[in-house]
Formats: structure tokens, sequence, C-alpha cells
DNA sequence: GCTTGACCCTCACGCCGCGTGAGGCTGGAG
DNA sequence: CTCCAGCCTCACGCGGCGTGAGGGTCAAGC
């Protein structure tokens, strides 16, 4: 007789085989008073009858369902159980867990698509928010071009976030803005002045639904608007000049806040 | 100034309440260094800055996605890192882990149906596997009488795990050991003969495939099938007879076994 | 100035089901 | 007699906090 059929118990090793479950298991098992084997050998081995295999299969068995070890106690030792009950409450747990795993993936689905295009609207969607000079194309290329910095990042994680009407919100703050810069700038609205602080703290508070924008931040983003041709020509267009202008109103901003435009860095 | 915004740092119970956030996970996320706030009061009150809170922010965002403490600490801390890989990866996973509670879902219905109906077939399978003479009432009229016992909840785990083409072997089984008996019956087999003990063994077996038989067990059940009406009507058809013969079969068998048929209980 | 009650702090254990060693016997084969 | 696979018993670790214990702090009301 090489090891099992007819002895008088199985040792771990071979209880594990059959049935699939790691020694450790069997072990745990064991300690907390689950399945335990009734035989011991004099030296200490485990020895398992076929009535602990029965009990192990069945254990085996629930804990492929997903009960939880007190659950399966439960289930093998109370005869009362209502062990139908049991797997129903289960099979509920199940499904909640599922839905909540679909729900995570959706979103994960929608924070990936935000960090690959940018925006999670359609052509169309995008048209009707932004207007008609809207480029579709300005998305992927302005990923193209901060990626892979932090400020990407967080503009990613809002966009998820972000429906079309939100977007339109923010669309009709930038265009409020730009006009206000417009009329300012009309009226004769000089740097340094109280009301051109105002356009530049309103400036920042609408960028700040991409990014947080620091005043050093500002600064730069003040003399690309200048520099860009693709800026200069959107804030030229508003009024010609309008680009440089509004640079000076930010530079004097940033001074009255204590900073040196002239060395002020992103970071 | 009741509180907070314009102050230079909220207290956990500020943070918690606009984060959404336990005060615990604030702290544990500053032990592990994975978003603390830059200031402490003189008594030692963590004040997360307005900076803090947008890195908690973000912390919060990724682990609604579902990513581990240290993939948030990758994301926000190491620039170079893949966030949209991470994402890709961390959504796989998700996939991964819907589909196993998939599984596990259609795991738990088909034991609860088995549970509740003894059998997983159509009543086309039933009577294309047990033959045109089976009720397929029976099992429902089964788990009236048994559902309560361990060897129902034995019987209804293996029957889970059981396909027409399982059911159809256990159904030759049973057909060929009514065959068997009807015979040896013919041959005037006597009870405690060696034929008629490998008969009671064959039958033994047949019957483990519904749930594990002792030789008690099987003694109870050989009284029953003489005195419930519907076993002894299927055994004597069969046979004229088969019924209390098969009884004194098993009987002999369980005295050979040191069991005495007359006081054998069902445990 | 003293109390009250809401907040805050720092440990430190618990959870769930084992995985993964460490350190040391046992048992059958060569 | 030696080897090596297999067994044993601790005991820590994991992930992300929950949940006290035991004790300071702060603003308000008396």
């Amino acid at each position: 007789m090489p090891d099992a059929t007819d002895a008088d118990g199985l040792t771990v090793g071979q209880v594990s085989a059959r049935l699939g479950v790691t020694v450790r298991a069997l072990h745990h098992w064991d300690g907390i008073g689950l399945a335990r084997p009734s035989l011991r050998t004099a030296a200490g081995y485990r020895l398992y009858t076929a009535g602990d295999l029965e009990r192990l299969h069945r254990v085996v068995v629930y804990r492929e369902l997903g009960l939880g070890l007190d659950g399966i106690r439960a289930v093998l030792d109370d005869s009362t159980a209502d062990v139908p009950g049991a797997l129903r409450a289960q099979r509920a747990r199940v499904a909640e867990r599922i839905d909540r795993l679909r729900q995570l993936s959706a979103g994960l689905d929608r924070m990936i698509d935000a960090h690959e295009h940018g925006l999670l609207l359609t052509i169309e969607q995008q048209v009707a928010v932004f207007g008609p000079q809207w480029n579709p194309d300005w998305p992927a290329q302005a990923r193209q071009r901060y990626g892979d910095t932090t400020q990407w990042l967080q503009y990613a994680e809002r966009s998820a976030s972000r429906g079309p009407e939100e977007w339109q919100a923010v669309a009709d703050a930038v265009a409020g803005l730009d006009r206000a810069l417009g009329e300012a700038m009309d009226a004769g609205v000089t740097p340094g002045s109280p009301e051109a602080n105002r356009l530049v703290e309103r400036h920042r508070e609408v960028f700040a639904s991409y990014f947080p924008l620091t005043r050093r931040m500002q600064v730069c983003l003040g003399r690309m608007y200048e520099a860009d041709p693709a800026f200069a020509a959107h804030y030229d267009g508003i009024r010609s000049g309008l680009a440089t202008w509004f640079r000076r109103l930010v530079d004097a901003s940033a001074r009255a806040h204590g900073i040196d435009p002239d060395t002020a860095t992103w970071r």
C-alpha cells in the first residue's frame, strides 16, 4: 500500500493535494477549530479521516462561494442555520460589490480618458460649449505640451468629474473675463490700479477651475500669453495689444504682492 | 471670522468634514507620510494649508478609484509616473475582480437553487435522465421531508456541481443496481451471503453520490424502503417483496459489521 | 477663575485569512 | 547512518484604517 486510500488518515500534505488547499489553510482551520483532524500520530502529525475529509470538502465548497469562515462554521455546525438565507445574503453582498466595482471601473475609464484626451465631451458638445471658433485638436495639443506636468494631472483629475454643464460654467467664466478685459482696456485701466488688480485676481480664480494657479505661475502665464503665437492671437483678437497690456497688469499685481515678475518661475 | 476660509490652516475635524474622510484616515496618511500637514500649532494640532488640501483632494480622488496608498503616492510624488498606465492596470485588476465575483454569484445561484429545488435540471432534462416514470415533484417533496437535515445540505452541495451528464451517470448506477437486485432476488440470493453483502456495499456506494451513507444510516434506509409507501411501491415494483428482502440483506450485512439493526439510529 | 464639552493628541491592538519564514522533529529511502 | 521531503509550532506581516484608552487643549458659559 503506497500511501493513502485505506489508511486510517491522510496527512496535511495529502489532503492539501486532494482538496487543492494549502497546508497552511488546513493548519489555520484546525487552529480556529473550523475543521480539525480526528487523529494525530504519536509524533503529532495531523491525520484526517474520511469523515474529516467530508467536512473539509464542505468547507472548501462554501469557501469557494465566498462565505467567511464564521459563516461556514455556522452553516456546518448549526443545524438550525438558514443556509439558503445565508447564501442569498452572500449573493446580495456580492452583487453590491460588483456594483461598486463597476462604478469604480467607469470612474477609471473617465479618468483615463481625461488623462489622454483632456476633455470628456464629444466634438459636438465641445463646439456647443466653447463656441464655433473652438478647435477640437486643442486638448490633444495641450496634452502634447503639458502632459508630463503636475498641473496637467490636476487638470485631468478635475476634468474627469466635470460634465457639460460644468464645462459650460467654466467657458462662461472665461468668456466673461475676456469681455471684461476688453472693456477695461477700452476704459483705460492702468497696471497697478485697483481695477486692474481685481481683474488679475479674477483671472486667477477663473483659472483655478483648471488647476491651482499661484501668483508666480500667473506671471509666467502672462508672459506666455504675450509670447506664444496662439495665445497672443486669441488675446490680441479681443483687442489689439491686449496680451501685452494684460501682462503688465499681472506684473504690477505680482510686484504688489512682493514678487519680482522678472525672476518669477513657474514652480 | 467663524472658523476657516482665511485661517492659515484647517484642523483635522474641519478637513474631515470638507473632504468626507475620517479623522483617522488623515492621521493615517500623515503617519505613513502620504499627506502631511505643513503646520502644527504649539499644542501639536495638525493644521492643513490650502496646498495641503490640494494634495489631500488628489489623494481622495485616486483613493475613490481604488488605488492603493502606495499607488497614490507614486502618482502624486513621482513626476515620471505613468499615471494612465497605473489607471489602466487598476482597471484590469478591477475587471478581473468583477469577473471572479460574477462567477461567484453564479455559483451562489446554483447552490441556492440546489438547496431549494433539489435539482438543477429542467423538467425535460429530468425526464430525459430519470426516465418517463419520473415525477418532477419528487425533489420538492424530498426537500419538504429532509430539507433541514445535514444530509440534505450535502446532497444540495453536490447537486450544485453536477450537470446532466453526471446526473445521467448517477441515474444509470441506480438503474443498474435496481436491475441487479431484481436478478439477485430471482436467483434466490439469501441475506448474509457474500453475494448479498456485495449488493449491500454496492448500494452504499451508489448512494454515496447523494451524501455519505454510514452502515447505520443504511439500516434505517432499508427499513424506510419497506415502510414508506412510495419507496415500497418502487422496490416492490421491481419484484414483489423486494423491499422486505433487501431490508433483510442490509440487516444481515450490518450485523456482520457489528451493528445491531434493531437499535441502529440514523445518526 | 473654574468647569464643561467638543476637539485634538499619541499609542496600540484588532480585523480576515492566511503567506511566509524560522527553527526544529520525523520517517522512509539509499 | 545520512538525507531529504515532509511535518510540527510559533509568530510576524499584510491593507487601511476602526476603535478604544488615556490624556491634553480651547472657546464658552458660570
